[in-house]
DNA sequence: GAAGTTAAGTGGTCAGACCAGTAACGGCCA
DNA sequence: TGGCCGTTACTGGTCTGACCACTTAACTTC
């Protein structure tokens, strides 16, 4: 006797359900009674596994219109699981490490992959530590590096705020522009690590 | 009007409750009658809001006796994600890439901080990847470093698995023990990555 | 034709009922 | 005494039916 939990078992039908449909951001779901009518389950169920659908982001619930399919991407949850995780201060040391690590990796396969039409992109950039590095990023061309980074990010300005000099761009600009891995590392680490690692 | 939606209010207060409690793994919650009774909300919404704790993987429930928190770590979520994430080509190539960057930076990260006692614990494991390297990756000292690196394996054993040869571990052994940062990178690189481009 | 009104449908919430497990208590028998 | 077995009270799991708050669209009215 499998015994699974119904709401369970909704979950993974209504999930089945979306991708038979092929259901595309912004198309609606049939409404609660008539997925629990469908599926022949009660409200609360389908309420429960639709719960754990939302909490994934991929379903989003509007009151008095219905529920809709979400925008890939959005990270609510993301979000939620931070909160639970950065706690302590041994977590803000964490935290700042990880970031500086892999930004500098970023900024290597950056070097690498760079397109001139993507350089160009981030010259136009503001001169923003987060809106700067995040376009960066985007140039690795590795999407989950980018989400890992985002999330990082994210974290990151609960607890810091980084400013830095405009010749901090402008240098990181010309070096981009020779495709300087060393360069651009070696200005990163005299900038940010420096500055990180004196106030930490 | 803030108007805000009682089970998510729930779900934080639920979560304050934990908090304040000081809740080990393994402590029991009070019933949801109980909690609906507190809060005063309906059971239906304490529910609601429980499922989103288990889906977050930090309770458990159990059918007749009650609700526990669960051990820190476990993380059902990251599967459930993982099947959502993780089905185009584009993203299996990102995950490879993305794993393989941070294992190398844990590796020359552990090789500067690596205790005698953390280096036979390394020593001491099984000679399977995941197993060797989650002990590489602890021995850096960075928790977050090390979430990261679990869910990224998580997604990666789905995919695909990694067997290597016994003197890939040795080599490994001997460089680490030597603490030679510039050793252990070769050999990562010689052992994994090539295998991995290959394959690719 | 435009503005206001109404009705139907939707998610959000609650209360109450019942089912299905678990655990602990107490009484029974060997 | 020591081990077995119901009973019982409690737990999560599920369903139903009832409201509420809100949106939309059709309908009425001017």
């Amino acid at each position: 006797m499998t015994t699974s939990k119904v709401y369970i078992e909704t979950f993974w039908q209504i999930h089945r359900m979306i991708e038979e449909a092929g259901l595309q951001p912004g198309d609606r779901l049939p409404s609660e009674r008539e997925l629990a009518d469908r599926l022949r389950v009660g409200r609360s169920s389908v309420r429960e596994a639709l719960r754990a659908l939302e909490l994934l982001g991929l379903i989003e619930t509007r009151r008095g219109e219905g529920t809709f399919m979400k925008p890939f991407g959005d990270h609510q949850l993301i979000q939620l699981l931070g909160s639970f995780i950065l706690q302590g201060n041994r977590e803000k040391r964490d935290l700042i490490e990880t970031k500086l690590l892999i930004e500098r990796i970023c900024l290597q396969l950056a070097c690498e992959r760079l397109t001139d039409q993507k350089l160009e992109h981030i010259a136009r950039a503001e001169h923003t530590y987060d809106l700067f590095f995040q376009r960066v990023v985007e140039a690795t061309d590795n999407y989950l590096l980018l989400r890992i980074w985002l999330v990082l990010n994210d974290f990151f300005e609960h607890v810091y705020t980084l400013t830095l000099p405009s010749e901090f761009y402008e240098q990181m600009r010309t070096a981009l522009q020779k495709r300087s891995c060393e360069e651009a590392t070696a200005i990163y680490e005299q900038y940010v690590m420096q500055k990180m690692s004196k106030e930490n």
